[in-house]
DNA sequence: GAGATCACG
DNA sequence: GACGTACGTGATCTCA
């Protein structure tokens, strides 16, 4: 972004004062303290000190004085003590728990952070924050000075009015009247008695009973205030509302009294002090090295660099810069001249940046040779659709250097004539290169091995390329590479990751091209604007990436990236792009076979609910069931509602109550249909017949992939109905799908991580797992095994892999918690290492917040330190399952990266397509298949060589169902 | 947009 | 003794 379109942006956005310098930023930093701590990640400092608020602080702060510029910033806090509201009503705010532990040690520290920013701490003993904010408010609107409240907190919202505004630091929106209104149903001046009568359960204000926002909006504005609705209580038609205000009067009152705000405090510095100031960097790198923040660290010093201030050794000492004028420090300049001040353009600004509109071949050539010198090129595609295997390159962003970046249009059309459509009086389409031309321009740098191409989910940009004839290597992946660092602790979205480690907000996408029905596609947004989005994208890209890369070496996940994730890259692509042919008359049959039989269904529950109602409602059904029909008493959940799930149907239809069954079997029908045979029918591409997935690479916890849009990792196939979705998934013509999954490689991890010897043996001897250890554990021999005694087993083996409970094993053999606990404990006996191993896992993730898979990943376990029990547990669960799980998936991923070689090497012509966690499913020509069955098994098995064998099993067929 | 439900490993 | 439970995903539907 130009500094031009920040600036138009804060202006737009009303937060910004008269640009004379006399704004004001009140910052609610008791307030922020507390929504940032629950919304940021647990992070700790290396002495173990919790500073996730901290954190989220010092980036609000450093993006505020990004973005306020010529502003002055005071972050106000609420004193320790009680305050005054108490004296007149004992119990406000009187629920408040004791804040978090892990949250106390916080506080002092944010404090430091302020003084360490250079800015004014204000607090009063008696008054809270918002007490405060409201006297300065006054204090600056007086004296012509623009106010703006950096909270979000609605109790501050009656303060808003012509010159003062608010802005919500998280949401990273502004909050005006039209918001307050949207939030309380009338004017900011009003806001109080509405609150008044609908009181306040988190602060405890009581309010009026029975009365919530929208009854007292309504009230407010018909009688005006509530001195004039309480003077006419007696005259309001609904009798209970009636007697309710009448009877709760006073109560109403003192209420007003408790949101209202003091405007009148007796301020603890004088508000001429609250001026712009310099910050002292040194203090500030040294208070932000101290706490491990080192992205925000190298952040500030890269600014310093720029404006010369690290190469003396000076910190706030250095001779101010032409954009940070002598006028600046507060010593030098007496107050009362504001107006004369230029905006200050801090050190701590986004740099300047110079994005560059790419339309003709020259200049384009001129960006490859810069590529060649710097030997990095962040690169990123837009297109007209989200599947790259299909969409069409609208344009193409590279980035040299941070803040250097062009933006290459390539497929542009008018912006105002609909796509196909012939409109006369339309401009013409922009000066662009030819696809083609551009293309082998880019050629030779994407192909360079000298130069690292960079990017941000560099598969779908792979995928672009490719079909253009380029195969892109070598490449980085900064998505990946934060996945691989900080896997489990957050997303890794570029907008999140810029958020988070640049502290700026990109342009959002809906920005550009809107949403909903009058979303366009890309093809269509102007060339200006399409600049600004594309190559601030490269430019970010190239940015997290220089924060990123370094991080690999010192946490030592280099090898993880190298031989994981990033070689998989292009492989998933490849994937990807080939698709998966689908029987689209096959699907269309069963969706109108379903149709029928769900209408008949349908008719049957109505009948046999004797009254007409949506199935697919819970809400109704639950009524139905247990309401009208009385079928029992029903359970309900946190919501309510009763639970209609199908364990609850699955009792009733038990009991012989017939229409629980038939709600069953419409259910099962009904998702089948909409998921599956209907949705998937739609995804199949119109450009190559087939249906192509996404599959995500750095979405899940514990590395696995996962697929979206459509998922074709969920594809039914436990049912004799849903078999045959899976057969209308079939091969080319002369070709057969291979379908070859691995052989219980979770438990067999547990086996070898775990060092279990009787379980390595079973495996090794090649025995029948669950009859095994159903033999082991309750003394049988395995010649006297019963189904149902190795049904058993076999529920306890899976229970391990999920950090086993005796109430989930008991639930799930439907056995009481006890018996499941008794089969646990001589589990654990027959297994002993098995125990000493899960203790050792939970004690590793309670000390360093995260568990580790044989291959080096890092799970983090963000709630492995939380107080509350309950949550503690589910996440000492997931730190046993993580590894587990964590371990096959990066087993499964050395072999995908394998696979194309090993299959290229034996001159197969074999595709793999899916992969299903355990599962790949390849097409192959028919008369190759059993030798592809040989390579595949063959990597597979030798993905990792362990104590226990890894076993493959391969299916050949003319479809899914048959080769699974 | 959240919650309930259910498809898969 | 308390917490409320099996682990990991994504899509669809209803309802506020």
């Amino acid at each position: 972004m130009t500094d031009a379109t920040a600036a138009s942006q804060n202006d737009a956005s009303g937060t910004a004062s008269n640009g004379d310098g006399s704004g004001l930023y009140l910052v609610d930093g008791s307030g922020f303290i507390f929504r940032a701590f629950h919304a940021l990640p647990m992070l700790t400092r290396p002495d173990g000190t919790p500073v996730n608020a901290v954190l989220g602080f010092s980036n609000m702060l450093l993006k505020l004085l990004a973005d306020a510029r010529a502003e002055a910033v005071a972050v106000v806090f609420d004193s320790k003590r009680l305050n005054f509201r108490n004296e007149f009503y004992p119990d406000y705010k009187a629920h408040r728990p004791e804040p978090p532990e892990e949250l106390k040690p916080q506080f002092a520290l944010i404090r430091e952070a302020t003084e360490a920013f250079c800015l004014p701490c204000l607090e009063l003993e008696g008054y809270e924050a918002d007490d405060l904010i409201a006297t300065y408010a006054r204090l600056a609107q007086e004296a012509g000075r623009q106010v703006t409240i950096v909270s979000s907190d609605k109790d501050l919202m009656q303060l808003v009015r012509p010159g003062v505004g608010m802005f919500d630091p998280m949401k990273n929106k502004t909050i005006g009247p039209d918001e307050v209104f949207e939030k309380f149903g009338v004017a900011p001046d009003k806001v109080v008695d509405v609150q008044a009568l609908a009181g306040d359960s988190v602060d405890n204000v009581p309010g009026v009973p029975g009365i919530g926002v929208k009854t007292a909006a309504q009230l407010i504005t018909e009688y005006g205030d509530l001195e004039a609705l309480l003077a006419n209580a007696d005259k309001i038609k609904q009798p209970a509302r009636r007697q309710k205000l009448i009877e709760f009067a006073e109560q109403a009152r003192i209420s007003r009294r408790l949101v209202l705000l003091d405007e009148n405090v007796p301020p603890p510095k004088p508000l001429d002090e609250l001026r712009v100031r310099e910050p002292d960097h040194q203090r500030l790198i040294d208070f932000l090295r101290a706490q491990g923040f080192r992205s925000i660290v190298s952040r500030v010093e890269m600014e310093m660099l720029k404006d010369g201030r690290i190469a003396d050794g000076a910190g706030s000492s250095a001779a101010p810069t032409s954009a940070a004028p002598a006028a600046k420090d507060p010593a030098a300049a007496p107050s009362g001249e504001a107006g004369e001040r230029p905006a200050r353009k801090t050190v701590l600004n986004v740099p300047e940046v110079r994005y560059e509109l790419v339309q003709d071949a020259d200049t384009l050539r001129r960006w490859v040779e810069r590529a060649r010198e710097t030997g990095v090129l962040a690169v990123d595609t837009e297109t007209d659709s989200l599947t790259p295997a299909t969409a069409t390159l609208v344009g193409v962003s590279l980035s040299t250097e941070p803040g250097i970046a062009c933006y290459i249009p390539l497929a542009h059309g008018s912006s105002t004539a609909a796509a196909g459509q012939l409109d006369f009086d339309a401009p013409p389409p922009p000066v662009q290169i030819p696809t083609t031309e551009a293309m082998a321009i880019l050629k030779d740098v994407l192909e360079d091995p000298s130069v690292l191409k960079i990017g941000h989910n560099f598969k779908f940009d792979h995928q672009l390329f490719a079909r253009n004839g380029i195969a892109v290597s070598p490449v980085d992946d900064s998505m990946l590479i934060s996945y691989v660092l900080d896997g489990g602790a957050h997303g890794h979205g570029m907008d999140e990751l810029a958020e988070l480690h640049l502290a700026y907000t990109p342009i959002p996408f809906k920005e550009v091209c809107g949403t909903g029905k009058s979303q366009i596609t890309f093809d269509r947004v102007p060339l200006d604007k399409a600049l600004a989005y594309a190559a601030e994208d490269a430019d970010i890209t190239l940015r997290l990436w220089t924060l990123l890369k370094p991080r690999l070496v010192d946490d030592r996940m280099v090898t993880v990236y190298e031989t994981l994730d990033r070689p998989l890259v292009p492989v998933v692509a490849d994937m990807e792009r080939a698709g998966v042919r689908i029987d689209k008359k096959a699907l269309s049959d069963l969706s109108q076979s379903l149709s029928i039989r769900l209408a008949e269904i349908e008719k049957d529950v109505h009948a046999l609910a004797g009254q007409s109602f949506n199935i697919g409602s819970p809400k109704q059904l639950g009524e139905i069931l247990f309401d009208t029909l009385k079928l029992g008493t029903g359970k309900k959940g946190k919501t309510g509602a009763y639970s209609t799930d199908s364990s609850v149907l699955e009792e009733l239809a038990e009991q012989g109550h017939t229409i629980a069954q038939r709600v069953l079997d419409w259910r099962q029908l009904a998702k089948l249909k909409s998921t599956y045979t209907d949705a998937l029918q739609e995804k199949i591409s119109p450009v190559t017949g087939r249906v192509h997935t996404a599959f995500a690479l750095a979405a899940t916890n514990t590395g696995r992939l996962s697929s979206t849009d459509p998922n074709l990792q969920n594809i039914p196939v436990r049912t004799e109905e849903g078999k045959k979705i899976r057969r209308a998934f079939v091969a080319s013509p002369g070709h057969k799908l291979l379908s070859v999954d691995y052989s219980q490689i979770e438990l067999r991890l547990v086996a070898e991580m775990a060092n279990i010897q009787a379980l390595q043996d079973a495996f090794r001897d090649g025995l029948d797992i669950h009859a095994a250890t159903a033999a082991q554990v309750f003394g049988i021999p395995l010649e006297q095994m019963t189904p149902d005694i190795r049904r058993k087993a076999k529920a306890i083996n899976f229970g391990i892999i999920y950090g086993i409970s005796g109430f989930g094993l008991g639930r799930q053999l439907g056995i009481a918690p006890g018996e499941a606990n008794a089969f646990i404990k001589t589990y654990l006996e027959r297994f002993h290492e098995l125990k000493v191993w899960m203790e050792s896992i939970k004690s590793f993730a309670r000390q360093h917040g995260y568990v580790v898979t044989l291959f080096g990943r890092r799970c983090y376990m963000p709630g492995i330190q939380d107080k509350n029990a309950a949550r503690r547990a589910f996440a000492e669960r997931q730190a046993i399952n993580a590894p587990i799980q964590g371990t096959a998936a990066d087993i499964m991923k050395r072999a995908m990266n394998r696979m194309p070689g090993a299959l290229a090497a034996a001159g197969s012509n074999a595709r793999m397509l899916l992969q299903v966690h355990d599962e790949l499913l390849f097409e192959v020509p028919e008369a190759e298949a059993e030798d592809a069955a040989r390579i595949v098994r063959g990597v597979m098995e030798g993905a990792a060589h362990l104590g226990v064998p890894l076993v493959a099993e391969a299916g050949i067929g003319d479809n899914w169902e048959e080769a699974h």
